[in-house]
DNA sequence: GCCAACGTTGGC
DNA sequence: GCCAACGTTGGC
């Protein structure tokens, strides 16, 4: 059955407005490849709970902003694919549910603490760039992930050190 | 408000 | 498995 061609970008926004960003994930947990082969294409991203990481989703991220997809506590550890920023952020409603690994008992529907954003898979990047690789650019000096001690898994990303890194893969 | 203890992240 | 570097918690 046919279905009518609906084109897959979901914002207008220009290139010229967009922010972009780095998100981290184990890949044991949620991989690019699991991000590719969901519905759509699309997750929540849900379990993030850490203030900055938050404050950077909540008032920072608007749909069609470029994330770059980082895989940590993996080997290699790499940037793998990219991202857009689908829906801005809402209540993540595992800080409401008791069984979850990201409940929090502290937090109030009436006033939640934790925001997710929606994710849409790009595309893979060509190949995978790996933390070394990353580290002996010094065109990335500045970039957050590679700050000593850095564990924000969330963050922004300069669009030149985006660019610069999409153009390593290749 | 200080800060020590503790738990977590995440590269190595 | 190690441990540096963080963020959070809680006693005071």
């Amino acid at each position: 059955m046919f279905r009518a061609f609906r084109p897959r970008r979901v914002t207008t926004m220009t290139p010229a407005r967009r922010q972009y960003w780095l998100v981290k994930s184990e890949p044991t947990t949620f991989s690019f490849d699991d991000l590719l082969a969901s519905p759509d294409r699309t997750t929540t991203w849900e379990g993030v709970r850490n203030f900055q990481a938050r404050n950077f989703m909540r008032d920072g991220m608007k749909a069609g902003d470029r994330v770059l997809f980082y895989h940590s506590s993996c080997e290699p550890p790499a940037v793998v694919g990219i991202a857009e920023v689908g829906r801005e952020a809402y209540p993540d409603p595992t800080q409401f549910d008791p069984s979850s690994d990201y409940h929090d008992p502290k937090s109030r529907p009436r006033d939640p603490t934790w925001v997710m954003v929606d994710l849409r898979a790009v595309a893979a990047l060509p190949r995978p760039v790996d933390i070394t690789e990353l580290r002996a650019n010094p065109g990335l000096e500045g970039l957050e992930l590679l700050r000593r001690g850095s564990r924000l898994s969330v963050h922004p990303v300069s669009r030149e050190h985006f660019d610069a890194i999409v153009r390593m893969a290749k």
